[in-house]
RNA sequence: GCGGAUAUGGCGGAAUUGGCAGACGCGCCAGACUUAGGAUCUGGUGGGAGACCGUGCAAGUUCGAGUCUUGUUAUCCGCACCA
């Protein structure tokens, strides 16, 4: 009698023997394949299933590429500054050095239980000085490139985070993180100019092997327009005001003009008759919050009572304030073109303003308008000199024809912001500045780095704009490296995203104290090959990494300028009813029980079989029995069958092809979970062989490898079982051939007008003339009235058209 | 409002890309072994008594449609006055 598969022996066995003898090893000579996880932050709730399922994709990935002769580098880390582990820690009342550091450990017990090829010597920590040693250096890098400015403007403020915020942090005008209505503050912020790169981020979207969501996704917040700026002499002014639009083509049927209620000129264009008004439109504007901007649907506005002069035709325009014109992109004005758009035809109907046509839609005006006619498709009319161009020409040409004009110039856009650096927050990394009185701000210069996050009595966010930093003067007190005059020290810190825009580099020299990476590993270790996480970061850190290893690439640091060459975003694992889990909800399924009871091979499978890796999945814990039993009935088929020595049949033969066939293609094709129900349906043909005769040793240990990515400790135990004293892990994947796979004779189904109505079974290379017979005769007095049309498509199906 | 994704048995999901819909698993039913079964094994399981009907709904293309086209509905996600 075999013995009974014992989870809990079998797993505790191999964790001990790969502690000791690990399975992934550089031999110096093969090809290095790098397969990331996003790292975690390091919260107090521990990891879910959700989480699992992530760490386990990749692995399985990670063991794939072990088998295919690579070196897998495959690291972990604790993305532990920021504000999750600062909240979390102000909640707990312990100091969050204290509460990240139990939280890591947790976690990484946590991980440790899936049983992942994680390379801990490579393990970071963003926390860590050494590392944010070179989280500043880049920042003093960076400033010194003319990358880092300092800006006092309104900004993104979260009332509950008591801090300010990028713009990719906020949601809906909410904050990203707590879900609080963002206000705005003025504060002098540190910046990073990430516009300065806004084209290369774009262009280069296209050399990555990425989700199509999340590129377009980052198009759209680069959001890259081109157009035209166009200057519009004030009436009986000598000022001018500039507008950027893209359709210079409607030009002519500007019939006003809106600018931002923020726009420097809106309270000077005021009149004596219109001065109240204007100053209490641009006092309503100053106190409405971004969530009630967003709301207000109904458009809202005031005349100035002052006109502006289109400088192509003359015509008088207009000038209103109205708050749908945004003060931060273009130049904060517009002209207003209500015929061939939709915001200022809304406008124009509610204030009554002239709407002049200049595009032709299918040759003539439209009558009555209803809504603005916005294709740049059709004939121009009342235009002037362009009357009877085609306007979708005229959209391309018109900014050169205005440059030459000497009234404007052809100019792009992009919604994208320079990034909001600063944070009024502890626990970040101390921006390495000293601001001078007589030099002004100066870096802290680079062997004095790491610039240590002092100890402080409270951490709690001031809510005054400064962070706790500000209040220590023994830290903040300090001498100007430039002058030596006393000096105070910077007291903002970076936002969470600095650590995790570059920590993917670090792992591969993660103890070297001269450099961010050596030029020499990175060379030979980077970039990341395959990056696998949630698509929650696709405008926030995933946007960020690409622009810091741009920069490094640029300033010579590494040489190659986008981390991650494919992308995968797995789906999220949900609560009953799609519902996110949360400890609110009450509905976290941990995975420490089920680890417990059925094992990590049965909890992997099971994590990869509930659905596709990139979807959603709702969690049933009910369904990991499947896996289980499964992997039971495998372990016992290979008991039965390991000692007796049978023969390979060109039965046993064609199966065993036909298995590494299904499994490779499904696994390459990333489709984990119907690899899952392949490994259970050639299961069920081994086990029906065994009981006719038995299965032979090599395709027995051809499903033994092919399991291990998946079910490792089971395998390993298992190849050992079968007498081989080297891991599973030093084999090559399985190979198939095509030839061994195919079969003599084939059934093929016979359908007449498109239904199924037999089968028949006959030689695979039968000639069509035959199948047809075959068919027909199999049918026999089925088949009545007359064949009009008969279809054979090779191997595939017999169609016969009867009327 | 714009853009994208999804829709298949009681449930999770397959379908080699236009060729026998429902693989695999959960659940359920029956049987075997058991003092016992929430263990294990065997068989069955889309609907309908039936000819037949079945992939959100309605058309279309085709010898043939879950798959392609058009329209439509629902759910989820992203963007949301970016001129």
């Amino acid at each position: 009698m075999a013995a009974p598969y014992r989870h809990k022996e079998v797993e505790e066995k191999w964790r001990e023997h790969w502690e000791a003898q690990p399975v992934n090893v550089d031999d110096g000579k093969k090809p290095k394949y790098y397969c990331l996880d996003m790292f975690p932050y390091p919260s107090g709730n521990g990891l879910h299933v959700g989480h699992w399922r992530g760490y386990v994709i990749s692995d399985v990935w990670s063991r794939y590429k072990i088998l295919q002769g690579y070196h897998v580098i495959h690291p972990m880390g604790w993305d532990a500054f920021g504000l999750p582990a600062e909240n979390y820690a102000i909640k707990m009342g312990v100091h969050p050095a204290k509460s990240t550091a139990e939280n890591i450990a947790n976690i990484k017990r946590q991980i440790k239980d899936i049983a992942a090829v994680y390379d801990w010597d490579m393990e970071v920590n963003t926390t860590d000085p050494a590392f944010y040693k070179w989280t500043q250096w880049i920042f003093v890098k960076m400033f010194k490139a003319g990358l880092a400015y300092e800006k006092e403007m309104p900004i993104n403020w979260c009332p509950s985070c008591k801090t300010g915020l990028a713009n990719e942090e906020v949601v809906n005008g909410k904050c990203e993180r707590c879900g609080s209505e963002v206000t705005k503050k003025n504060l002098k912020q540190w910046m990073l100019k990430i516009t300065k790169y806004a084209d290369r981020l774009l262009d280069d979207l296209d050399k990555l092997d990425w989700p199509e969501k999340v590129k377009k996704m980052q198009t759209d917040w680069i959001g890259k327009s081109y157009g035209a700026e166009v200057e519009f002499p004030i009436e009986g002014r000598d000022e001018k005001i500039t507008v950027y639009t893209t359709r210079p083509d409607t030009l002519h049927g500007a019939t006003f003009m809106v600018l931002a209620p923020e726009h420097a000129l809106a309270a000077s264009l005021a009149t004596p008759e219109t001065k109240a008004a204007v100053d209490q439109y641009i006092y309503d504007a100053s106190v409405k919050s971004n969530v009630d901007r967003l709301q207000d649907k109904e458009k809202t506005g005031v005349f100035t009572g002052t006109y502006a002069i289109n400088p192509l035709n003359g015509a008088r325009v207009p000038i209103w304030l109205s708050d749908y014109v945004l003060a931060d992109y273009g130049t904060g004005a517009i002209m207003c073109v209500p015929a061939h758009d939709d915001r200022d035809f809304e406008f124009a109907k509610k204030f009554d303003i002239p709407i002049i046509q200049v595009i032709a839609k299918d040759g003539q005006e439209i009558e009555n308008m209803t809504e603005a006619y916005t294709e740049a498709s059709g004939t121009m009319i009342n235009s002037g000199d362009w009357n009877g161009m085609e306007s979708s020409v005229l959209k391309k040409e018109a900014p050169l024809i205005i440059e030459k004009m000497g009234i404007g110039r052809k100019t792009v856009n992009y919604k994208l912001r320079d990034w909001v650096f600063s944070r009024q927050r502890y626990w970040g990394e101390p921006i390495p500045i000293i601001h001078c009185p007589d030099c002004g701000a100066v870096p802290v210069p680079e062997d004095q780095l790491p610039l240590l996050l002092p100890e402080v009595d409270s951490y709690q966010p001031t809510g005054t704009g400064e962070s706790p930093l500000a209040a220590i003067d023994s830290w903040m007190n300090t001498t100007c490296p430039c002058c030596g005059k006393p000096a105070r020290r910077e007291a903002n810190t970076m936002p969470q995203w600095a650590g995790s825009s570059w920590y993917f580099l670090r792992y591969v020299d993660n103890k070297n104290d001269e450099a961010l990476v050596s030029r020499e590993k990175a060379d030979k270790l980077l970039p990341v090959d395959m990056y696998i996480g949630g698509v929650e970061h696709a405008v926030l850190h995933l946007l960020y990494s690409r622009f810091y290893t741009k920069f490094l690439c640029d300033i010579g640091v590494i040489d190659f300028d986008e981390p991650f060459i494919k992308l995968f975003n797995q789906g999220m694992i949900t609560g009953k009813n799609g519902i996110k889990m949360s400890k609110s909800k009450g509905n976290v399924i941990s995975p420490d029980d089920l680890v417990r009871d059925y094992g990590c091979d049965s909890l992997r499978m099971y994590e990869l079989f509930v659905g596709p890796p990139e979807l959603d999945s709702e969690w049933d814990d009910r369904g990991i029995d499947g896996v289980y039993r499964f992997l039971n009935r495998f372990w016992n088929m290979v008991q039965d069958n390991k000692d007796k020595g049978v023969a390979e049949t060109g039965e046993l033969i064609k199966l065993r092809h036909r298995m590494i066939a299904d499994i490779t293609n499904r696994l390459n094709a990333f489709s984990m979970n119907t690899v899952v129900s392949g490994f259970m349906e050639y299961n069920n043909k081994l086990i029906d062989l065994t009981k006719k005769g038995g299965v032979d040793k090599a395709t027995l240990e051809a499903a033994i490898i092919m399991l291990s990515p998946f079910a490792p400790h089971m395998a390993e135990e298992l190849w050992s079982q079968c007498g081989h004293e080297t891991s599973v892990f030093d084999n090559t994947w399985p190979v198939y051939d095509e030839n061994a796979m195919k079969d003599d004779e084939i059934e093929i189904p016979i359908q007449v007008n498109g239904k199924t109505r037999g089968v028949v079974t006959i030689s695979a290379d039968a000639p069509r003339e035959d199948v047809l017979a075959a068919a027909k005769a199999a049918l026999g007095s089925k088949l009545q009235g007359n064949v009009i049309k008969e279809i054979y498509v090779p191997r595939k199906i017999v169609n016969l058209v009867v009327k």
